[in-house]
DNA sequence: TTCGTAATCAACCGAAAGGTTGAACAACCA
DNA sequence: TGGTTGTTCAACCTTTCGGTTGATTACGAA
């Protein structure tokens, strides 16, 4: 049961967010969905360039696109967002746990017999 | 109320959790403090190369570092991954605005009834 | 002092990220 | 038709990432 941290999805998903321009792009989708060329315009780099961070946004599932004429219009796709948040979560329950100094959590996890936690990641 | 997405610490910090094996060393520091070669057991990869993701997480601020003798510790820093809950929650809180506002901005894209369900992929 | 252990530094390498420009594609409008 | 708009593709460049190996520093034990 050795899972380790392999999760291609989080991988994407973590280093889309790790360029501030796609947290800008993020944060502007939170407002309502938004073109290319809407999402492109605050910044000072070409639209190809935008078009490419919105595609690593895409691969890694905080996107999704719609079609409108010509259009290729952008949404937050927020249950992706949800997942790291879940991710980061199982640590800081665990943390909360060991300030506690029990490990009541890691006992009512593991089978009994075995020292098991859950290893997620 | 014009925070653009600039913030080198985020950069980081997302950036550190984007790779398996980091998020793996994150796994294990939330069950408790560990030492290079203590965290570089479980990996394949040499000892150096897992004493360069520390330093990536460190740079983070995610981990922090004591010292032992000769031994470096390396301690979770909860609230840094919490900061990054903290970035993430704040376009949840929005998005559930928009849930049951849906306002002429996301009408005048012609959304076309596809709603986005939660989709826990 | 000398030895062993823990960890880092330094130089190097291939692959990927992030940007550019120019051309091409796709859908509407006249 | 042809023109305009919105978007992507393709090739290229430079910087950063993730890994290697070999040498080096820091500390404690004998």
């Amino acid at each position: 049961m050795k899972s380790n941290g392999d999760d291609p999805l989080l991988d994407r998903a973590f280093l889309a967010l790790a360029d501030p321009a796609r947290r800008q792009i993020i944060a502007r989708l939170s407002r309502g969905p938004a073109t290319v060329n809407e999402l492109a315009e605050p910044f000072e780099m070409s639209k190809q360039a935008v078009s490419k961070h919105i595609q690593v946004l895409e691969q890694a599932q905080l996107v999704t696109r719609s079609r409108d004429a010509q259009r290729r219009p952008v949404h937050l796709n927020p249950a992706r967002l949800e997942a790291l948040t879940a991710w980061i979560g199982q640590y800081r329950l665990v943390r909360e746990e060991q300030f506690r100094g029990l490990d009541a959590v890691l006992r009512s996890q593991a089978a009994p017999g075995g020292r098991q936690a859950k290893d997620p990641s």
